[in-house]
DNA sequence: GTCTATAATTTGATAGAC
DNA sequence: GTCTATCAAATTATAGAC
């Protein structure tokens, strides 16, 4: 485990008058991480409804006004825990571009993908579902504006011609869809979500009518 | 719009000591039924998230503690709701069978599936993210438990020799992650969902290198 | 059957003492 | 900076009168 990314926060108008002795950001920064590491343990553990300033408060011997010091309301710690889950799969795709190979590549991130949600259903969650911000990365509209969108879009073009923004919409769509299933309809996955995941590489990968027999073994990987 | 499916109480241990005037269950129905009806329009209005016992009794001209005469608990009727949601979305389905070229039933099933999912949001979230409930549908076990899986399974039967279970799943959660996506992220669907979608059916149409050129145009359909 | 009244919780957020 | 006290809403569910 271990926090990822921290954000940085909007300087706002937070504390308002004068501070006594921790002026320093540093202080400050430090101690938003500690109500965020409070914060995502609640999250990972019983889901993203469970989390209250109480809760959050009381796991790290605070009241709850005094979280209203450091951040502006809850919603502001829900953003930020879910930019750092995004980031945290970010990380886990980026450690699949190892593998040179083409298909392989594309392979690779597709197990890493859906191991991720696996391993992380409640961040998962937070991230694609009760959190859904997005940060539109610059102004651009369409499919691309997704940071992962890019990296399958990439995998893809390192296949061959056809490679539209909808099929790298539609790829990542596929993999949403799997590990949706999986943390929400019980036994989804059959014997193993693997199979899953492979069953669908074969249509991208071009050997939709073969007897699923290949070069490239799955590459497991993700899990932080 | 209009109920689609009603589904029979567990009577259980409802209406407790002597009913005065109403025993007979058609009355007992019909004010479930206005309940549900309330509900629905909640959810569908304003997502599932803001449905209360006392808002169903409020639109109703009920009290909050009237509903517990026909209903368990929220739950319950929540339960209910989904059922019928899905029951909904099976009919857009079911509706498609009309299609007999095995290419363009496949085809008009995935653009009616995402279509259902994109005109009810609330809906579909409500059957596949808010209330989870799985019908296991006899006792089987697997992939093949979920009723829209085995719906996919055929129609790819019918298409060619390779015919997994994982297949099947797998094409499921493709259109599952496109309606996901697009009930979720701005602007996932660019220009449209539908092109989306026909870039995830070419791949499981075996034309995935061609230059989207093929016979059979989109069905559009389902929207009750 | 239906309602009134209410218990029992839980929540986000703030005012003001220290 | 931090806490105590508290407000203001909601919510589910039940007891008991009518």
């Amino acid at each position: 485990m271990g926090r990822t990314v921290q954000m940085e926060q909007t300087p706002g108008r937070a504390h308002g008058g004068r501070a006594g002795e921790a002026e320093r950001p540093a202080l400050r920064q430090a101690q938003r991480g500690r109500i965020l590491d409070a914060a995502r343990r609640i999250v990972v553990r019983d889901g993203f409804a469970a989390l209250s300033m109480r809760k959050i408060a009381d796991a790290i011997g605070y009241s709850p006004a005094s979280l209203y010091l450091y951040f502006e309301n809850r919603d502001e710690i829900a953003r930020a825990l879910g930019a750092e889950g995004y980031a945290q799969l970010r990380e886990a795709l980026d450690a699949q571009i190892q593998v040179v190979d083409p298909a392989g590549r594309l392979r690779a991130l597709a197990q890493a993908y859906v191991a991720f949600g696996e391993a992380h259903p409640e961040t998962y969650r937070l991230v694609f579902v009760d959190v859904p911000t997005v940060q539109p990365e610059e102004g651009m509209p369409g499919p691309d504006a997704e940071p992962v969108v890019r990296v399958f879009a990439e995998a893809l073009a390192a296949l061959g011609p056809t490679t539209d923004a909808p099929h790298a919409a539609a790829l990542w769509a596929t993999l949403h869809g799997i590990v949706m299933l999986a943390l929400t309809r019980p036994g989804f996955a059959g014997p193993s979500l693997e199979r899953v995941v492979e069953a669908a590489l074969a249509a991208w990968l071009g050997t939709a009518a073969a007897g699923r027999k290949r070069a490239g073994k799955p590459t497991r990987a993700a899990s932080t």
